[in-house]
DNA sequence: GTGGTCTAGACCACG
DNA sequence: GTGGTCTAGACCACA
């Protein structure tokens, strides 16, 4: 693991894990949170590949899928952006949302919840965690 | 994909994901929820195989995960039975939500809701699922 | 796991280890350590089967080594009887013992601890049992 | 039964005995013995299993169970690296050594040594190894 | 019959 | 190239 910021945006790896998978989430993260505005040049392909160690094609298939999701474009022999749709990248954010909940209901359906635990349990964590952020 | 029970077991499975984590989920599900009572016997790895038309040693990844997590207990000759603990099965039931909760909300923190946010739309998922369910 | 005494012998069972070098290790230490006299009968091979409720089959192996390693003999029509010698037993004890301890010790080598690591860990580990056992 | 050193790491392998638990042990020994450096790379499972002349799945096996005890991690791509962290294997190494040592404790006691004689044999046979070893 | 280990060889995801 | 998943089918230990 390791952590570090390259332009705005902060990137903490995990070998252990898909490394365009976190590239991908750490830059649409940054985006919907809106830590990069929307316009804003990302690194380059290149650039990111270096200072991160690893190899440009793992870099390159994240912005693909970013690109892919509409979240950046490419402008030649510019560099890559955020879209500079605010439309653009609320929707994404609320289908990504609504696969996460989705996804996370049914985990918990699996094992036998009912709804009102989730929901109580669910609580319970926000209050931990609010503790901690506030 | 496919449905069907074997034994007290409904299993789905889908060729396209990891089949021995879809048996690992859908056995711990069942008996997280109580569909197989505590010291049932589950089918044998030879039996699922032949029934799910799967490859033993593909079932038998799953079995020796579920033993690892101390939810079976094999008995040689004999076949494979969730355990008779009780207590064993809600920890791990427990950890295994908090894993899935923790999980979660770092997803929404990543994508930028407030907790407030975020309890309010898992509220508003809850009440729709609730409908369908009841 | 059950725990239950046929005749002067305390039986054990793990279900998950394999039963007959289990039956095997209980009746061998009843024996070393005296808890069965030399020249005594042990329980049938059926009537232990039937109180373990395990498969003779199972139990007549761990009697087969017994014999293999003269601590039993069969007498046709009476049962099985520990053996008369004292010297066989104690020949037996030293030879197992023997074994134990240099398994031990290569398990600790592939470790890398040093003799005298070894040495004091177990003398700290004899002192914490014997705190319990005195 | 043949010898090889593959990298840094001596194998020796017997064919009556699983494979996988003597791959397991070995790099497990190098590891705790410092054979091989914090953060180092381990042989490919590929590697390694034209190396031993056995199959991938049966080294890959080996390293799962290494990588689940925290000792190596896998980067994708990139092959299977020791733990960088010292206090991991030292954990490790403590854990793996009470449990050998209680496990034996065990053994000697249900051969109805008492705790002095225990200690006196293992000085004795230790005494006889340092002849040997230094 | 049960589970445990292993081989040979395929195809996929990732870097 | 790396590791991850899967199949087909063998042989073994145990009950």
């Amino acid at each position: 693991m390791q952590e570090q910021r390259i332009g705005s945006i902060r990137f903490q790896i995990d070998f252990s894990q898909p490394l365009y998978e976190q590239i991908l989430e750490q830059i649409r993260s940054a985006i919907a949170k809106g830590e990069i505005g929307l316009g804003q040049k990302i690194p380059s392909v290149r650039e990111l590949a270096h200072e991160l160690r690893i190899n440009p094609n793992t870099v390159m298939r994240a912005y693909q899928e970013l690109e892919r999701d509409g979240l950046t474009e490419k402008r030649r022999g510019q560099g890559t952006f955020v879209t500079s749709s605010k439309e653009r990248v609320e929707t994404f954010r609320q289908e990504l949302a609504a696969r996460y909940i989705d996804a996370f209901l049914s985990q918990m359906e699996s094992l036998g919840y009912s709804w009102s635990d989730v929901a109580a349990y669910v609580k319970k964590k926000i209050d931990e965690r609010s503790g901690e952020r506030g």
